[in-house]
DNA sequence: TTGAAAGCGCTAACAC
DNA sequence: GTGTTAGCGCTTTCAA
C-alpha cells in the first residue's frame, strides 16, 4: 500500500497541507518544515497520486499519442520523440495505436481525451472535421497534417521535392518517375503537387504511377510499372516504397544506380541498411514528436499564447545521399532486361 | 467543460448513485431509469472521469509497458500485441521508452507504477533485484526475462536454437557460427546454451564469435570474423544482427547463401525485405505482448489465483526459412575472397 | 508560516 | 430500486 500524504504529515509532525505546499511551493514553507517534509518522503517512498491531484486542479500531467501503426518505423520514431520530450517534464504518455483504421481512431481518442491535457494526433486517415472537433474537446497538436484552426506539426514537402529533384537532375537525370502513395494521404497530395512544381521549374520529364501502398509490398508491386517507363530515377512517395522497388528490381537483375537511381522520402532505420544504402529525404521525425509535445505544452499552460487559426510549424527535410543514387546512364548505356 | 456525473443525474431527475449504478451494474436499476439515464448520458456526451473512479476503487483501469526502445522492431511489436489486448478489455497504456538507459528505467518505472494497476517489463538489462522489488510494489509482468518469485512470459529459446540446428543441419552444415549477443542479456545467454546444447547433440562444431550489440552495426563488425572462420552457416543472436552480417557480406562479394548460409532469430518486419530475404526462427512477438496483459489482467484481477513462485510461460519460435539458408557448399566449391 | 475545512468526480455502504 | 452519506488523496481558500 503507497504513502499517502497523511502518511507523511504524521511521520514529519506537520499538517497534510504543509507537505502539499513543500513539494509544490518550496518557498512557501519554512525551511526545517521542508527538511523535515523531505525526509519523511524519503523514508516513505511518498510520490503524489496524480489521479487524486489531476482531480482538483484539473491536469493530469498525462498526454495521449495516437498514432496508426506504431510498428511502422516512420511512427515509432516519432513515438520516441515525442516520448523524450514529455519526459523531461515528467510527464507521462499514453500511447495509442489505432491499426490503421479509422473507426477505432475516433472512438480511442474521445476515450484517451478524458484523461489526458493534451493530444498528439497522427492521423492520416481521420477526416479533418473529426479532428476539428476534437480539438475543440481538448488540446490537440497534429503531426503531417494540416487543419484549419488546428495546430500542427508537418514536415515541408514541397521543400523536400525540390531537394529530391535537384540531387537526380544534378546526377543528369531528366526523365523521373514518382511513385505515388495513398491517394487519402495528406502529405502525398503535398509532395506530388511540390515534385510537379520542382519537375516544371527545372524542366524535367515527370512520369507519374500509383497510387500504391507505403508499404514495402506497394514498392514491389510499383516496380515494374517503374520499369516500363523511360525513366531513369525514380522518387517514391516514402523509403518503405523505396526498399520494396529495390528487392523488386533486384529479382529482375537491374541494376540500382547503374541502370535506375532510387530516391525514397523519410530516412527511416532500415533505408541504412538496405542493399544498396537507400538515397532519401530525412525528414525529422524524432524532432517532430518533440516539438509536438513542447507545442502542446504550451498550450495546456497558456492557451491564449498562440493565435488559434492555422498555427503551423514546417520541419524542412534534408538530403541523404547513399548508395541508390547516381549518375543518369548515357541512352545507349541502358542495359536493362527486355 | 466535460459534463460530471451530477449532470446526468439532474437532467435524468435521479441521483448520482443511481446514475453510477445504472453504468456499472446495470441489473440493479429499473428498465426504465436506465433508459432515461441512457439518454441523458447521451446527450451528455458523458463519459466517467476515470481518475475519480479509480480513487475510490483503487483501479485505474490502465497499464504501463516500459521498453528500452519503442523503434526497435521488437518492442515495437510487442508494444502492438500490449495495445490490441488492452484496447479489447477498454484498459489504456501508458508506454515508456527508457533509451535503453537502465538508469531512467528505475525512475520511470516508480512514476508508472502510480497510476496504473499492472505493468508489463521488458528490461532486459535491469537487475533481478529491482524488478523483484517492482514486482512487490505493484503487478507485474516479464517480458523475455526469467526473475524468480515474478511472473514472466518468455520465449522457448532452447527449442529455437534446436530448431535453427536441425534446418543448418538438414542442409548439410557441419561446422556452424554463432554469433553472441550482448553478454548481460538474459536471452543471449539462453540461446547459447540451447545452441551448445543442440551442437553436441547433433555432433556439430559450434563456433562462436563475438559478444556483439544486437544491432545492425553489431552484425556489420561480426562478418569479418564469421568469414575468418571454417562455417559454411551462421547463426545470429537476431535478426538485426544478421542484417548487418548480410550487408557485410555483400560488401565483402560473398554470396548468400551460396557461400555461407545466414539464420537470425526473431523475425522482425525487415527480415522479409533483406535481400536475400532472411531465414529465421519467428518469435511471436505480438503474441507475447497479448499474453503479458492477458496475465497481467488475471493478476490484477484475482491475485491469488497463480501460484506466487516461477509463474513462466514459455512461447515457441517457427522457422522461416526465406533465401539466405541453403544447402552447404562442398568443400572445394567454397570460393570465397582470400 | 501553518492548520482546518471544503470539495474535485466518483462509488460503496447503508438506509429507506 | 433508489437516495443519502461518507470518503478515496489531494490542493486550495481562508483563518489564525
Amino acid at each position: 500500500m503507497p504513502a499517502t500524504i497523511r502518511d507523511v504529515a504524521l511521520l514529519a509532525g506537520v499538517s497534510p497541507s504543509t507537505v502539499s505546499r513543500a513539494l509544490s511551493v518550496p518557498d512557501m514553507v519554512n525551511v526545517d518544515t521542508r527538511a523535515r517534509v523531505a525526509i519523511a518522503v524519503e523514508r516513505l517512498h511518498y510520490h503524489p497520486n496524480r489521479a487524486a491531484r489531476g482531480l482538483i486542479t484539473g491536469r493530469t500531467g498525462n498526454v495521449g499519442l495516437v498514432v496508426p501503426d506504431v510498428a511502422n518505423p516512420f511512427f515509432a520514431s516519432v513515438v520516441k520523440g515525442v516520448q523524450a520530450r514529455a519526459r523531461r517534464d515528467d510527464i507521462a504518455v499514453f500511447v495509442a495505436d489505432t491499426d490503421e483504421e479509422p473507426a477505432v481512431e475516433a472512438g480511442l481518442i474521445r476515450a484517451l481525451a478524458k484523461q489526458v491535457d493534451g493530444l498528439v494526433l497522427c492521423s492520416p486517415r481521420s477526416s479533418a472535421e473529426d479532428l476539428a472537433a476534437i480539438a475543440e474537446e481538448t488540446n490537440v497538436v497534429l503531426i503531417n497534417r494540416g487543419v484549419m484552426g488546428v495546430t500542427g506539426i508537418r514536415f515541408d514537402d514541397e521543400d523536400a521535392m525540390r531537394q529530391a529533384l535537384a540531387h537526380l537532375v544534378a546526377l543528369g537525370h531528366r526523365q523521373i518517375a514518382w511513385v505515388a502513395g495513398p491517394d487519402a494521404s495528406w502529405s502525398n497530395q503535398h509532395r506530388t503537387v511540390g515534385l510537379r512544381a520542382a519537375a516544371t521549374a527545372r524542366d524535367v520529364e515527370l512520369i507519374e504511377v500509383g497510387n500504391f501502398a507505403p508499404t514495402y509490398e506497394g514498392g514491389v508491386a510499383a516496380a515494374d510499372q517503374v520499369v516500363a517507363t523511360e525513366a531513369t530515377a525514380v522518387v517514391t512517395y516514402n523509403d518503405l516504397i523505396a526498399i520494396g522497388l529495390l528487392s523488386r528490381l533486384h529479382a529482375r537483375g537491374i541494376s540500382v544506380p547503374d541502370d535506375l537511381s532510387v530516391l525514397g522520402v523519410d530516412d527511416i532505420e532500415m533505408s541504412r541498411m538496405a542493399i544498396p544504402a537507400l538515397s532519401t529525404i530525412r525528414l525529422p521525425q524524432q524532432r517532430a514528436g518533440q516539438i509536438a509535445v513542447e507545442t502542446l505544452i504550451g498550450l495546456i499552460t497558456m492557451p491564449e499564447a498562440v493565435p488559434p487559426i492555422l498555427r503551423s510549424n514546417a520541419l524542412t527535410g534534408e538530403l541523404i545521399v547513399r548508395n541508390s543514387t547516381g549518375p543518369a546512364p548515357s541512352p545507349k548505356g541502358r542495359k536493362r532486361s527486355p
